[in-house]
DNA sequence: CGTTGATCCTGGGCGC
DNA sequence: TGCGCCCAGGATCAAC
């Protein structure tokens, strides 16, 4: 018997990496060199739901010859410009973006479901498969989402429209730029009486923070999730500030292991889920302190941390 | 104007 | 073996 693929389907656990700031990083990193130069032939929708043209008609049919020109991000948007156009996509909880090369052999098929980045191979569309985006060189791009949280924008590139998109949008500070900045951070405290992670789950305070690394900035700074914004000192409030960039880099650095995989059709996953301190650990100790990570639930969302370390007051 | 909670969507897991 | 039920979760929007 060949190998076969079903080695890597039968991982111990299904790994759900949630695409935040640090996936759609990753993805994006593994698509610029490929898609840069290349033409966009035609891009096809099965699904309406996942596409959002602004309410204005006539987009889709322009886009069709224009060359990719660059391949950007903000927060978790990816910005595709085109040299007239802008496509936006978010990738929301389950979706996916996969090049296909339809010469070569696709994964057998989905033996398994497969959801954000857990399954990088390359595969045939199928079902869940959105949007096809045929590129100049005769591959393919694929929107797959199973559960349809996300969406593909295109915008004429004019004037301002990619700005006031992610306005309208309410995308607060882009990490690792130098508007992310201390006292811009300490300005987004201002009138907020929530508690942090509502707080970090805004995107209008520090865009491309989700659930996953929004307990984990928590972690790192020692701050406990359910705290109010407003009971924060001036020196709890830096510790989060560096927590942020902290846990994102962190996630940029292992999460890019899988994509490398995932252009290549390697078919690994990336390696960052070892490497969370509070996110899914509910039960299991602290790797810091030994006490068990505790799980609730704050703003409908699942919320981990370590009562030890992450005190509800100093 | 800030905050909260309902809503969308589907597969997986669980109980019986 | 299978059915019904409930859950996860990003962003949006209505209602306070």
């Amino acid at each position: 018997m060949e190998p076969l693929i079903q080695v890597r389907i039968l991982a111990p656990e299904p790994v759900f990496q949630m695409p935040e700031l640090p996936e759609v990083e990753t993805i994006r990193r593994g698509l610029e060199p490929h898609l840069i130069g290349l033409t966009l032939q035609s891009l096809t929708v099965t699904d309406q739901k996942v596409l959002d043209l602004s309410a204005r008609d006539g987009r889709l049919a322009g886009l069709e010859g224009q060359r990719i020109e660059t391949v950007t991000r903000r927060g978790k948007y990816l910005v595709i410009a085109l040299e007239r156009h802008y496509l936006i996509i978010h990738l929301g909880m389950t979706g996916q973006l996969t090049l296909r090369d339809p010469r070569l052999p696709d994964a057998k098929s989905f033996e398994r479901t497969v959801t954000g980045l857990e399954w990088c191979e390359q595969h045939a569309p199928d079902r869940h498969t959105h949007v096809h985006i045929l590129l100049g060189d005769g591959r393919q791009l694929l929107f797959r989402d199973i559960r349809k949280f996300g969406r593909v924008y295109v915008l004429e590139r004019v004037s301002n429209e990619l700005l006031a998109f992610f306005e309208t949008h309410h995308l607060g500070l882009e990490p690792f730029t130098p508007d992310y900045h201390l006292e811009s951070f300490l300005a987004g405290f201002k009138n907020r009486t929530l508690r942090l992670k509502s707080l970090l789950l805004n995107q209008a305070f520090v865009a491309g923070v989700g659930n996953i690394y929004a307990d984990e900035a928590l972690f790192e700074a020692g701050l406990h999730p359910a705290r109010k914004a407003p009971s924060l000192r001036r020196v709890e409030k830096e510790r989060l500030f560096l927590a942020i960039q902290t846990v994102l880099e962190r996630g940029i650095e292992f999460g890019g292991t899988s994509f490398r995989d995932f252009v290549n059709s390697e078919g690994e996953k990336g390696t960052n889920q070892e490497k969370l301190y509070v996110y899914g650990r509910e039960g299991e100790p602290c790797l810091k302190c030994g006490t068990p990570i505790v799980k609730t639930v704050i703003s409908q969302r699942g919320t981990h941390f370590c009562p030890s370390c992450q005190p509800r007051r100093r």
